[in-house]
DNA sequence: GTGGTTCCGTTGCTCTCCGCACAAACCCGG
DNA sequence: CCGGGTTTGTGCGGAGAGCAACGGAACCAC
């Protein structure tokens, strides 16, 4: 779905320029054209040719003047995205639940459903209520079908780029081994790009959340499994086969329990939320849910304190490694667990502050993600909106036409 | 020193057709125009325009045809950089010695000088003895001094980026907090860039050895110390804060020895060749060095195997937890212990499939470095190749005229 | 020698961007 | 109310860049 984007040619160059416009105009929300030759570094006449032809397709549109202009002058004419331009679809395949959004070109979410499964669900059952709820959500958003431009997902497992398979550590043991790019691409009839869930809740991060002007950080999702997601160089980085960021299956324990994954003493043997449970099951008499054991802790429960604050410590120790293997800006915890604030951040800090050399692991900044749930629904459908922001002219258009 | 490459206008492009065309030249050797516009992508006649271009600055310059042709037809016309076009400095301070080469523009060596040094070398001898040598070895190479484009350097630590200074887990503490870049341009009047002895590994085995065809690799330095090195997406990945790659400090055991970097048990303290020579002393009633180790390893003592072996097998564990979070194409072990082969090699290709995830652990390819104990002097050369390869026109005009 | 093939340079042609000039639309001071 | 100042948006000419096509050049095969 990406273009080459190193062609020599002149009419790469226009694209590239245009999609810089679009990119500043999705960014800032609503710009006049003098301000985008300033932050493009483009003159002024070229912004406006490039506007004309924005305009003339659609993408772009002329915007009402809400707040005074800085100082006398002619008043700029503010441009935006068009929402009529087009929409993305968002999909997340969770453990137990599917949730679809639409998302216009301007980043607005227009529809958010979420339906929740029966546990285990495999893919077949996944896909079907995935394509329902599509239907729905576009029903709500107001969005034709054919406006669609493409569809970002999100599997609960590692994608293998070479086969497009998703990995043998996927959560759901339903979905190993299928392939749901294509699988989905037949289904809606759309383009689809495909990441896993830490991935796109770094992706979601970065484009809505707590990365947004951090070229690098490490996405940590602590949820019923552990995952990373990686953004290096302002880039989604997912390594040489697609599966970069599998920190929950970094040894913790020598003779720790055995993982899904094959291996003993995984990080998501001791500190994932299904181990959390396990361990305040015997003391409280019942098993929790992972939100109960986190409103526990917040009202000062010390049981679930401990096993929170212990768990948290294993995750310092894994990401103080990530921190000396790529000195990240950042690190952005999300995921179920994160709701636990302080009480699982000020573990994990400490324990990176410990265990990294003091030049990463004193400049980094561990913060909780702000996307919440939605984190990964959002982060499928940015999967969609970065390839489009740097999109070629003819290539929309011929999205545009294909899909009408 | 790397350029915005970002500007819209038709000059930034000509520079990147041009700079494409002087890379391919570069790795290549000889091309022909018809060739060049093949692996471009831009049409003949550009190619042409382009060269005559590079012709004129007596970049490029014209080359005997060696082998045939493959068929039939008019004989290309070969091209290939000129030597006179100009050259670069790499500068490698090591724990005992400082090592200059000369490098011209088509990465040929044209002269390349050792100097060991008394151990714990401050910084100011180092820069004396390197001065020094600058000036032989340019008289060696046939190199006017207004000839060099510029000068790469590699210190034995980390450099921060936001200060410039070499940080505290530096191998030589003469070298803590000083600012060697700044320094040496004082000294060679010439344009400076910097980095650790293990990223310029990683990016000499990039640009000459290992590593020329991937991607995305991990280098591994073993030596005195334990250093990283990573090249994400074609590019030397330094991280936010520039010392990324320092798996040198992760934590193997918990308990373990106090290490220079302030905290315990690091990867270091375990695995450096310092650590195997400790670890053999009491054994054979005499300091080693650690190529006399490596000899009897490699002829079969079983105590020295044994070490090296162990050695390996934390390096592993290191190695797996970086290809979970990396997923690395390949990972290149250089550094003084790389001597040892299989002996190292094969316990630590065996950890690696232990503790990482099949779909990472299992694609990686774990090979030795093929440069030797030049690696990190070419690398320092590498380091401004880089910067030229994509080099604006202009640019190398100016810094032409600057120099000579 | 003739035809085929490949390479290289030249010539229009189109596309793209920029600098500059100019009109438009506002504010302000008198 | 009116002219100066300021900022915005647009039109035009010019220069730069790349491409397709043509033709000449140099080789091989028959």
């Amino acid at each position: 779905m990406r273009r080459s984007a190193s062609g020599g040619s002149l009419a790469s160059l226009r694209d590239r320029n245009r999609g810089q416009i679009v990119a500043e105009l999705r960014t800032a929300g609503r710009l006049s054209r003098a301000e985008l030759a300033r932050r493009t570094g483009l003159s002024r006449s070229t912004v406006s040719t490039l506007v004309a032809e924005l305009q003339a397709r659609g993408l772009v549109g002329e915007r009402e003047v809400d707040g005074a202009g800085p100082q006398g002058g002619r008043p700029p004419v503010l441009l935006g995205l068009e929402r009529t331009a087009g929409a993305v679809l968002g999909i997340d395949f969770g453990k137990r639940h599917v949730r679809v959004i639409v998302v216009d070109l301007a980043h607005a979410v227009l529809a958010d459903l979420e339906r929740p499964m029966a546990t285990e669900q495999s893919a077949t059952e996944g896909f079907d209520a995935a394509v329902d709820l599509t239907e729905q959500a576009l029903a709500e958003a107001g969005v034709a079908p054919g406006e669609l431009i493409g569809a970002g997902m999100g599997v609960p497992g590692p994608i293998e780029s070479a086969s497009g398979e998703v990995g043998s550590s996927a959560i759901l043991p339903g979905w190993v081994g299928v392939q749901p790019t294509d699988e989905l691409q037949r289904r809606l009839e759309l383009p689809v790009a495909t990441a896993n869930d830490a991935n796109l809740g770094a992706l979601a991060e970065l484009t809505w959340g707590a990365g947004r002007d951090v070229a690098d950080f490490l996405y940590v999702k602590v949820a019923s499994g552990i995952g990373g997601g990686l953004v290096l160089g302002g880039e989604l980085y997912t390594g040489a086969g697609g599966i970069a960021g599998e920190i929950g299956h970094t040894m913790v324990d020598e003779h720790g329990a055995v993982c899904r994954c094959g291996n003993r003493g995984c990080l998501e043997t001791v500190a994932s939320t299904r181990a959390i449970v396990d361990l305040l099951e015997p003391a409280r008499g019942e098993r929790l849910a992972i939100e109960q054991a986190v409103a526990l802790a917040r009202g000062g429960d010390r049981a679930s304190q401990r096993v929170i604050g212990d768990a948290a410590r294993a995750i310092g120790v894994v990401v103080a490694q990530v921190c000396n293997i790529l000195n990240p800006a950042k690190v952005i915890v999300g995921g179920d667990l994160s709701a636990a604030g302080d009480v699982l951040l000020d573990p994990l800090r400490d324990e990176v502050s410990r265990h990294a050399v003091p030049a990463a692991g004193g400049r980094v900044e561990i913060v909780p993600g702000v996307l919440g749930r939605r984190a990964e629904v959002l982060g499928a459908a940015a999967l969609v909106l970065r390839d489009v922001d740097g999109f070629s002219f003819e290539r929309a258009g011929e999205a545009q036409q294909q899909a009408g």
